[in-house]
RNA sequence: GGCGGGAUAGCUCAGACGGUAGAGCAAGCGGCUCAUAAUCGCUGUGUCACGGGUUCAAGUCCCGUUCCCGCUACCA
């Protein structure tokens, strides 16, 4: 039995749909990630949610004309089943308004309370005169004092490029309704940084095997830590579990702390769900679990510092020791995987500018594995990578279909026609066990690279099997072979040993195309299992969907499966179909291109 | 402004530890016809952004410059 892998896969914020940069950068990166530790026998928790709270939620609940506990329950929705139609295997996608997020938020902000490392404080803030909730920099523009640009943000001009505070702000002005926002002393909770800065130093001096840039990035962080701010005045969020503080409607704990303890939240309510509520402690309590974090670049700080610290907190670990809580002794993160931002004609998606593709539209037009399969061999594994049809069109025809699909197709479709089975081979010769070496030396060869989040050179070196298969049957001529069936059938079966075998490594990448190829093959039961959308209910609460899947059951294993002589074969048809050429001028109807 | 990343063939990108530049696509030529007009073989191409430095040797290390991207912690 394998080790246990933790996969925590960053939270979609349920302020809209989701756009093919995010599952980009979290999503296809984390689940080729599992899919492959599962085949491996590794015994993976893959866990993640919608994040519901913060201001922005509110904001776009009021433009959208709906309480906030609406706009979060309508895009949780959408970007649920988004997940579920792209295939990512969560062993449990939840959300952060269950009754059981709050629980475990509030079980571990007292634990840091009473270990001394959230502290109340008194800061000024802005807020909104008319709701009286905290208006966050990023929410007020007005005069720059320094260059007198008018529309400067609360936090920087962008025309001069200097930092700002809103107090400094000629005429400031909120960007939601225009009011003048109110600066007034409240008090918060602060998270005391500083006195974990230390032992997360020390945390990090033993990961030198992360990607540098989130090293030095992480490294640089620590050297300037602050008290941060953990609670605003907002009805929106978990409330602060504390006596006169409880129920007071306009204090909430805010939404970057509680949303990173979705990882452990989602881990305690996914044991409740399958029967075994001490479960999750397999991955979170014992010191040989793996926990890997998959999330864009501009999350790196959450997960190198942030939720490092509050677990180091909730352990009684920092400066001001403690006691461990509630939850144990719990696991600090093994390994941080960030990718760079995927980006069109050269700049950042940007609803706002309209230029954006949500991935509910790209399912439905491309499906699944065409996405899966251009963000796992063209993503912005370690740089910026820009996404045009063009690209796509000739990643799906001429490699995905052309390469793959037709060399499904052929070495199938022969011996469909040929033999009507899968055909025996009582003539092996030496290029037969070659190309058989080949495909299973992959195995061992792609695996290191996935285990090391390689993606890119992964999918390289699977396409290589690929391209000698197509090479091997071309060579050997078995349509030639009418005369020497005994030799023929050899052939073919190398090939279609040679198509599982490939079908495996690409498993991962292409678990849907996979469990065609498998049923192709004249197997049957499920290869690669997928996410499905349950509802769930709670003690108390609204039910609600979440996904979850019968992943242990799946015959996919990451070795050489051996095919079975005699079983039968139909005729198959294209695996991947073409993409008319004339989207990677135009793009589809729904982004059309300038 | 501060921090980080990037700049390599027409295009998209690889290039731990420094040792005379790689892959795929596109282009040209040839083969094959089993297959989704699919596939197989052969053939080119680069002042590795710019300027200095270290070194026997630099795309790779150091300094500076230019351009692009991101973050800058009250966006999440």
């Amino acid at each position: 039995m394998g080790s246990h892998v933790l996969t925590s896969v960053a939270w979609p914020y349920a302020n809209g749909p989701r756009h093919i940069g995010h599952v980009s950068g979290f999503g296809v990166p984390s689940d080729v990630f599992s899919r492959y530790m599962r085949m491996s026998g590794h015994q993976v928790l893959m866990v993640s949610g919608t994040d519901e709270h913060g201001t922005p939620i509110s904001v776009q609940a009021e433009a959208e004309g709906m309480t906030a506990r609406e706009l979060a329950d309508k895009y949780n929705g959408v970007i649920t089943s988004d997940l579920q139609g792209l295939g990512l295997s969560y062993d449990l996608f939840t959300r952060t308004t269950t009754r059981n997020h709050y629980r475990v938020v509030q079980d571990l902000f007292t634990a840091l309370f009473k270990n001394g490392y959230v502290v109340p404080k008194k800061a000024m803030g802005a807020v909104s005169p008319s709701t009286g909730r905290t208006l966050p920099d990023r929410y007020i523009e007005g005069t720059c004092p320094i260059c007198g640009y008018d529309n400067a943000r609360g936090d920087q001009c962008d025309n001069c490029g200097n930092q700002l505070d809103p107090v400094d702000l000629i005429n400031p002005r909120s960007k939601i309704n225009g009011e003048a926002p109110k600066f007034v002393e409240t008090e918060h909770f602060f998270l005391d940084l500083p006195s974990l800065a230390g032992s997360l130093e020390k945390w990090l001096a033993t990961k030198t095997e992360w990607r540098p840039n989130v090293l030095r990035f992480s490294h640089n962080l620590l050297a300037d830590l602050k008290p941060r701010a953990i609670t605003r005045d907002l009805d929106w969020g978990v409330p602060v579990p504390l006596d006169g503080w409880r129920d007071q409607p306009m204090k909430r704990i805010y939404v970057w702390f509680d949303a990173v303890i979705g990882y452990l939240s989602a881990s305690i309510e996914w044991a409740q769900r399958i029967g075994d509520p001490d479960a999750w402690k397999r991955w979170w309590l014992d010191p040989d679990a793996q926990g890997y974090y998959f999330m864009g670049k501009d999350n790196i700080v959450f997960h190198s510092v942030i939720w490092p610290g509050i677990l180091l907190g909730q352990n009684g670990e920092g400066d001001h020791g403690g006691e461990v809580g509630p939850f144990g002794k719990l696991n600090l993160p093994s390994e941080i995987v960030s990718s760079e931002f995927l980006t069109m004609s050269g700049s950042k998606f940007s609803t706002s500018r309209g230029q954006v593709i949500y991935v509910g539209d790209f399912l439905r037009d491309f499906g699944p594995d065409a996405l899966r399969y251009f963000i796992s061999v063209a993503g912005p594994e370690n740089q910026d990578t820009d996404f045009t049809w063009s690209e796509f069109v000739r990643r799906t025809n001429f490699e995905l279909a052309n390469e793959w699909g037709n060399l499904v197709n052929r070495a199938v479709s022969m011996a469909h026609k040929q033999v009507g089975a899968v055909p025996e081979a009582n003539d092996q010769r030496d290029v037969d066990h070659e190309l058989l070496g080949l495909s299973r030396g992959a195995f061992d060869e792609v695996g290191k690279l996935l285990q090391r989040s390689r993606f890119k050179q992964a999918m390289s070196e699977a396409m290589r099997v690929v391209s000698a298969a197509n090479a091997y049957i071309s060579n050997q001529e078995p349509w030639k072979l009418k005369d020497q069936p005994e030799r023929r059938d050899t052939v073919l079966n190398t090939a279609l040993q040679v198509v599982s075998d490939a079908n495996t490594l690409l498993t991962p990448f292409l678990p849907h195309a996979a469990q065609k190829v498998h049923e192709a093959l004249g197997r049957d039961g499920v290869w690669a299992a997928q996410p499905e959308i349950r509802t769930v209910s709670e003690a108390d609460g609204p039910d609600y969907p979440v996904l979850m899947g019968e992943y242990a059951a799946e015959q996919a294993r990451w070795q050489s499966t051996p095919i079975r002589p005699g079983a039968p074969l139909q005729k198959p048809t294209p695996l991947f179909p073409k993409l008319d050429e004339s989207l990677g001028e135009t793009g589809p109807d729904w982004a059309k291109l300038d």
